[in-house]
DNA sequence: ACCTGAACACCGTTCAAGT
DNA sequence: ACCTGAACACCGTTCAAGT
């Protein structure tokens, strides 16, 4: 019987293999992540996956770069802050959309969407004419406030779990022992907290690297 | 027999468990570290372990505040800049010792150490004199640049390996497509890279949040 | 209270075999 | 060229048994 009722297959291909396993990653976090598990969401066996992908670690180098693809460029014709700021802001939603991928950034090597990211982040600030050594420092100083400001914030649970942990920390910890950030949880969970504390501090950045 | 030559075993407790964890963690990375490794290490079987050891994830969120306890905590009559400058240089340089934990930091709920860590960096931006939130954004700012920073720099292969890293970038990544970036490399294989950018980005974001 | 051995339900991956 | 099943060497952890 091949003419059977079962959907015919798609046929697996690197970008479907990396594709999936990006979305899993998204839905149950990384950890939930098993070769195993990609293949039957898949259709596959497991072994199948080994034809597109080298192993596990060819897969994760995969799947960042492939967050990575989705972050802006910006054209070259705005002002260098323009334009940096736009990468910085669009490298953050893209981390905080894929909550597991800040903590593979840096642990993994480059594909050629992130060398094309970083790239672009020279390219900017190179047009901003600044003394020598200082795009250097300032293309560090800009990549690390995104990976640090979107960790920052991931690791507090994201919004919707963010009462939730505010709630189990002023239940585990003392308020009486630490005073300040006791308070400076209540800061957080009367939601004053600055919705633009990430780009108030990328400007103090930039401010500091090119003084008007 | 029980006058064996065999040395005593010194009795197992969850600090020496911890410890004996950092230890191999620092040696041979967090992902080196098995139960089984670790029991073996120590002289006992794996499941002596679980006496002192919830599980593995407890036994990693004691080695993160084990780590924490390591970091300064300045005395009271310092200037403010200068408290906040000492606890991110001291936290720096201790994340920079065990270079696993700058990953585990943010996805690790805090332990004590880690918690009067936290309530020193609070403590001593309110003695700033800031306005009503600036303490609430300086913390996040400062603690961002610390975490950010430190993953970055270890990201490229620290101090020993960072030759090595560069040499296989260089080699690996096509110099036509990535210009800058590889002159970025070229800046860093120089030596000319700022030994004291952590600082200088500090300072920008602490003269940032209090102006002269 | 602390330590141990066997066992269980998982992993990623190798290998030989199919089409 | 791509897919599969069985098998291997690992994991963390449960459980019952020892002292």
């Amino acid at each position: 019987m091949t003419t059977e009722t079962e959907p015919a297959r798609r046929p697996l291909n690197r970008s479907r293999v990396v594709q999936a396993a990006v979305a899993i990653a998204d839905r149950e976090g990384v950890d939930a992540l098993t070769m195993r598990k990609l293949a039957g969401e898949l259709g596959y066996e497991v072994m199948s996956l080994y034809n597109h992908v080298a192993n596990k670690d060819d897969l994760l180098d995969a799947m960042v770069d492939a967050v990575a693809a989705e972050i802006d460029i910006p054209s070259a014709d705005n002002p260098w802050k323009t334009a940096v700021r736009s990468i910085a802001m669009s490298a953050h939603d893209v981390l905080l959309r894929h909550s597991w991928a800040s903590a593979l950034w840096s642990s993994r090597w480059p594909g050629p969407a992130r060398l094309r990211h970083m790239e672009s982040i020279l390219v900017a600030l190179e047009r901003a004419g600044l003394p020598a050594g200082a795009v250097d420092m300032g293309f560090h100083a800009i990549t690390m406030h995104v990976q640090g400001f979107t960790l920052q914030k991931l690791s507090f649970g994201l919004a919707a779990n963010l009462d939730e942990s505010a709630a189990r920390f002023l239940r585990e910890v003392p308020a009486d022992d630490y005073p300040r950030l006791t308070g400076h949880v209540h800061y957080h969970l009367a939601g004053s907290s600055q919705p633009g504390a990430f780009g108030f501090v990328l400007d103090l950045i930039l401010d500091g690297l090119a003084p008007a």
